[in-house]
DNA sequence: CTGAAAGCGCTAACAG
DNA sequence: CTGTTAGCGCTTTCAG
């Protein structure tokens, strides 16, 4: 497709035309910079304005040698969407950070057996540098990508062994307050939901059994529920539970929309919340404090992880020695747990 | 920040030298022309491989004189965060449409008073074109921009007048499969949530109020919550309704948050949902139907958001006349209405 | 089939 | 303070 219909695009040759003068002028000039008298500076500036001129950035940047852009990596789940609520926070806030910096953000969703994808960002020069939003499987890939000197910033859990820079929750600490609230509650047998083959719902239950442990409660396997599911599955779950009489007085849910499902599966039972069965969520999504009875959760200041993962990857660019961060983690009571 | 610690890239003069070739090869068989026997062309790719060269598509992109990339720009209320759970799915969609035509999404977040920078993009040549999403109070900002050539397609509501390609959701007649179905129901005091600031709600509204004149059903203007709020409001007002004996029979609300929000708040006052009111909500939100009861809601494909937003923006470049995409919304019947 | 040469639109030494 | 000059890394005529 032909990019306009014939005309051609002003440039800054032309500004220098008309203005009468070369178009380094120019380009000092729209930079604002001190070598070009002020009042030139202000006659070239409103000339460019009245054309509606702009730098062409893409050759600015060809010739800086430096695209002045970071790359945003989705790791969505299979042909999946994301239904991680954060997703959309965190994007937000990398949007915002990267922008105040008066850098561009490639949006990329990575595709299926495409992992070169990511080194092909950088080494084309498309980017600076990479921001990789969920860790899923790549772990492996994405140690190797680190080690070959591909700046990145990742959002997701600590693991051990990654060569490369890690923004996350507590999760850990976020599975323990979780836990422990429970058991201030008095609850003994609580049960735990959440898909641990995900790093970061495998450190919640970390969590959870280490709080466990150390109030002396021996954790009963029958009260986990390790992979992801659906509605029904959940129903059954618990139908099954109660029906083993394998009684439970608290459930401890990796995600709020999980808790919610929970909560809805119990209440058709018959089972009150919080008289009954105490519920925990995780994520703190709007809908939390909306539903009934509210809910207990644990919440990420996801408000940061823009500002961090940024930092992080310019720390990653300059070559300085890998570092995590690791977000604070904040148990927020309501009534689902009182 | 200096790029790199000294170590240039590796760039296509490299390749054609160890190959013993110009550079004009080198880049006619990275492109695959068969003008280079595929023997050169397999040995050329091969090297290139191995030493992880990549083309840099910022030069290549100058002298082809056209970015590939297209600008999304999201208009988030304010300074709050995207609440709308359409958002990320429409993006996850254009983001896979873009990819798969080989381009480039740059993402924005328009901030307050920048609304030059929507032209800008364009105009410094970065993006080919903008997908918008989201109109709030820019209808006029983006009517002059169309005008003014800007390329771009937005997703938000058919608006009188709009002088933009939109793709949107056929906010009229959801709001009207709803009312009817509350309606056949045997509903005849329905009450209806929604911002009718928001243009789609706007249509959603209108969609109720034909279904109710349809029906012969009288208004009651009472009735209506047109504005957004937090939970205490909702509480507030459905408080309000039952003291006033402004009894209702039914609830449409713009949002399945919303909804969900008014079921907890109902349940709260005692009142059964469907048995004494019905609910419907709109998003089908992955909760919608985790929630107990099942809420009854409407649907629109955002699968489709991409591809659609994507073949307007595409007429607009090529300077096609401007139309629209509604895409076709769905009633989704669940227990909350039955 | 291949290379030399000319630039895409801009910025930054360098020399006035 | 300002212009001249030389590219940034690539693609593509044009002439072999």
């Amino acid at each position: 497709m032909p990019p306009d219909k014939g005309r051609r695009r002003v440039q800054m040759i032309d500004i220098a035309r008309m203005a009468g003068v070369s178009t380094s002028t120019v380009s000092r000039a729209l930079s604002g910079s001190s070598l070009i008298p002020e009042a030139t500076r202000n006659r070239i500036t409103e000339l460019a304005r009245s054309l509606h001129y702009r730098v062409n950035v893409g050759a600015a940047n060809l010739r800086k040698g430096d695209q002045q852009t970071i790359g945003v990596v989705l790791l969505s789940d299979s042909t999946q969407m994301i239904s991680d609520p954060f997703v959309l926070g965190i994007l937000g806030s990398l949007t915002d950070t990267v922008n105040d910096l008066g850098m561009n953000l490639l949006l990329t969703r990575l595709q299926e057996n495409r992992e070169d994808q990511m080194r092909s960002m950088v080494e084309s020069g498309q980017v600076n540098g990479l921001v990789v939003i969920g860790q899923l499987s790549l772990h492996d890939h994405l140690n190797e990508l680190a080690q070959q000197g591909i700046p990145m910033a990742v959002w997701g859990a600590n693991l051990e062994g990654a060569s490369y820079p890690v923004v996350g929750g507590d999760n850990l600490r976020g599975g323990y307050l979780a836990t422990r609230h429970l058991i201030e509650k008095g609850c003994r047998r609580i049960a735990f939901f959440g898909d641990t083959s995900h790093p970061e719902a495998g450190l919640r239950f970390q969590g959870y059994t280490q709080a466990l442990q150390e109030a002396g409660i021996e954790a009963d396997p029958r009260l986990r529920q390790h992979y992801l599911f659906g509605d029904a599955r959940i129903r059954e779950t618990i139908e099954g539970w109660l029906n083993q009489h394998l009684d439970f007085d608290a459930i401890f849910a990796c995600s709020d929309v999980t808790a919610i499902s929970l909560m809805g599966a119990l209440r058709e039972r018959g089972v009150p919340i919080p008289g009954q069965v105490r519920v925990v969520g995780y994520d703190d999504i709007l809908l939390s404090m909306h539903v009934h009875p509210t809910l207990t959760t644990v919440r990420q200041p996801i408000e940061q992880a823009g500002r961090a993962l940024v930092a992080l990857l310019f720390e990653s660019i300059a070559g300085a020695p890998r570092r995590n961060i690791v977000l604070p983690t904040e148990l927020i009571v309501r009534d689902s747990s009182l």
